[in-house]
DNA sequence: TTGAATTTTCAGGAAACTATGAAATAAAAA
DNA sequence: TTTTTATTTCATAGTTTCCTGAAAATTCAA
């Protein structure tokens, strides 16, 4: 397979990727040409290889670093500004698992957790949604713990990970 | 806390959380009103509950079966259809990941895979496209077998998941 | 300072996604 | 059958999300 139709389609499949996870497609697209760029690359580069606006690169590429999976990297002479990818597939997924769980489960673990005793309602409903918010309860709880085993582990997080279960 | 306020509350959290995830909030919030409650309900009381409409509350529960976590219910007398959700978390957390690995990781993987050896490009960005994707490859290979582990057992997943570790 | 290069912001337009409701189809009862 | 009730479909409308491009802000060197 030619070289530039390999890169075209990983960059394509990971953009799909991504937007079926909530992911918006062009982040996940300038991620993946960052990945396999085997130099640091400019705003510029990005608008050009993915034909995208100043604005829109400019946006993702922040969305990115705040996501702590793109760098930025400073070359001696240059003004312009160039990015890097974080090039571990662990500590990738590491990042986005973390942040994922951050802005998202535990913000909505933190507001179903509000709900306290309940008042009203039919006794059989009110019983249901308790067994219900219980083995959420549960399975959040362990969901959670495993999460944490997983993302304070580095790339032998398997290993450590085990380690730290019977420990 | 007011059961109605509650539900309201846990139908809109679980939508959120949905579409974030990629699944639209209105199959997420059927569900979540599914889950809570203690009798199957007709796709008039969906639509009633929730305030959709009836192609809107249709082609969701039709999609919320073909996951395999919302089942059609007869009731005897009854003409209409009756629907109920999977109630056991564990059962519907692995619907869920042995779901989306189908519909998403799986496609993504064999068409990832059908890049083969390379021909032309730059030495050093040919080099550097090849060292990600093997890496990747590593990687899922991992995450699927994991994945495939925690699927593949039931309510005492966990327990089981190490047994077949060390077996 | 001044001014050129670069980055950031954001209003408005485009695209993608989702919902509506009425008509068509199907299924059960009369 | 015919009628009644329930389900499905789908063109259109509505909503949300994303992208563009130009203007504003920032940065750095002269």
């Amino acid at each position: 397979m030619e070289f530039q139709q390999a890169k075209e389609k990983f960059i394509q499949t990971w953009g799909t990727l991504g937007s079926n996870w909530g992911i918006n497609k062009t982040m996940a697209q300038i991620h993946a040409l960052l990945l396999i760029s085997p130099k640091p690359l400019s705003t510029e580069e990005v608008m050009e290889d993915l034909m995208i606006s100043r604005g829109n690169a400019n946006m993702n590429i922040r969305a990115l670093i705040d996501w702590g999976i793109v760098f930025k990297e400073f070359i001696p002479g240059e003004r312009k500004e160039y990015f890097t990818a974080e090039k571990d597939i662990w500590e990738l997924s590491k990042h986005i698992i973390e942040q994922r769980k951050k802005r998202e489960l535990d913000p909505m673990m933190r507001s179903l957790s509000q709900i306290g005793k309940l008042e009203g309602g039919k006794p059989d409903e009110v019983q249901e949604f308790e067994k219900i918010m219980s083995e959420l309860n549960v399975f959040s709880t362990k969901a959670e713990s495993m999460l944490n085993k997983i993302i304070s582990a580095n790339k032998n997080w398997f290993f450590n990970f085990l380690l730290k279960l019977f420990k």
